[in-house]
DNA sequence: GCGTTGACTATGGTCAGACCACAGGTCGCA
DNA sequence: TGCGACCTGTGGTCTGACCATAGTCAACGC
């Protein structure tokens, strides 16, 4: 059946110098050799080390900073260098925005992840949040009722208000997450928009859906403000094709 | 408060050659005229046509690879130059295993996210399930019953069921998630086996727990379904410390 | 006629070396 | 003491070369 896969031989795994630079690299952040604001050597100095050329490790190290990994600064001082990133959420949404113009998966598929997380991110926002966490919520509100901000700003506020819900949940990777989706599907939401003959009829509905998540949140109403979030998003995405 | 935001003039954002580069592919496959299959120019001519260099060219041809958008093969024929792929979801995987390794999330996060995401994923399987789809997973779970394999093939398996499900769901993006996920603490759950005086032990309480969901599975049963995996995952991480 | 073999070509992979732009530090002069 | 010119180390970029690979195809020998 398989062409030669059974004579105990097997192709050798060719690895390009750039894999090799990449694969020491990341074995020293798994090692816990690397941290977050650890800086790496100079690319001479790296090259020279790893007896490779410099365009080598030039190009493990783009391929670090595309991971959001890594942050390179020209210059001098602190900031110059490879530097290990503290954070940094975009290099997800790259991916995840590519992946979904190569129609790996759908706008729907996406929404439905999203509503999952919501649903979670939510019930564990109305455990866990604090007063200053309502607070903020209650600013974004505000804000969204202003009526000189255009949609893309609203669409900016929208985004801050349901990562700062999935960030009050306590788990990071779950902001993380919700910021990613969001930012992958922007293009599409701003369409949706683009599409309304008067956005801001469906802005002020929003706002006051979020208005009334937000009251459910400070009530710790956990099912009340699933069920809120739940119709909310899909109410925006019944819109769609007005 | 801010240095100098309010005056109208914000700094000019430099992007390098590999980010304009970037940003072109980008944006032809965000306006759908690059799809999986289809061939890149070669670096020398992509160069050409840009006016960079190649080195410029294949920093970000690297970039795209290590997004999973992109494979590169040498020589001639249908694999060889830049191709863009079909599938791919190592890419997300790598990026969740560094980030973990960055601390930016912990394993606790990680999981908490899977239990919510397996949840959902093995409710949709109950439902969409076909007969073929469920002789798969049982086929896994024989597999994991043989003595004879060790608790990496057996971890595999396991991956292989839960990825199972989710793609099962229909939503190919909850799938790709899973596996990144489960691949990004792949680490980990081989150390928990390793620290088992008998992993054997808890492997066969496992396949009967799988056992038990691809039953509720095949009865249609989403709400015991999603109880019999919440508790599945549960066990596993209690047994972490013995 | 047919199969084998070798050259050819287009592709990515790699390297060395050079130069530029930038940011911070240092030294010397006023 | 203050400040400007210079120095140095950093990434950013380009050039041009050569290597390894894999398909193509024509020449060759049977």
């Amino acid at each position: 059946m398989s062409e030669s896969a059974d004579n105990g031989w097997q192709p050798v795994r060719r690895l390009r110098t750039h894999e090799h630079v990449l694969a020491q690299i990341e074995q020293q952040i798994l090692d816990g050799r690397l941290s977050p604001g650890d800086r790496l050597p100079g690319e001479r100095e790296l090259a020279e080390y790893l007896g490779v050329s410099r365009a080598g490790v030039r190009e493990a190290l783009r391929v670090l900073e595309a991971l959001g990994v890594l942050s390179a600064g020209v210059g001098s001082g602190p900031a110059s260098g490879s530097v290990v990133r503290g954070e940094g959420t975009e290099a997800l949404a790259n991916l995840l925005r590519l992946h979904l113009a190569l129609s790996r998966f759908t706008q729907r598929e996406v929404m439905e992840v999203r509503v999952q997380l919501e649903r979670w991110a939510v019930a564990e926002a109305a455990v866990h949040a604090g007063a200053e966490d309502i607070a903020r919520l209650r600013a974004v509100v505000l804000a969204m009722r202003q009526r000189e901000i255009g949609y893309e700003q609203f669409n900016e506020l929208d985004t801050g208000f349901h990562v700062s819900v999935a960030e009050m949940s306590g788990n990071a990777l779950l902001g993380t997450l919700m910021r990613a989706l969001r930012d992958a599907v922007r293009r599409e939401m701003l369409a949706v928009f683009e599409s309304l003959s008067d956005w801001r009829v469906t802005a002020d509905a929003l706002a006051d859906q979020h208005h009334a998540i937000v009251d459910a949140i400070e009530a710790r109403d956990s099912a009340g403000a699933t069920a809120l979030v739940e119709r909310h998003i899909a109410t925006f995405y019944a819109d769609r094709g007005n």
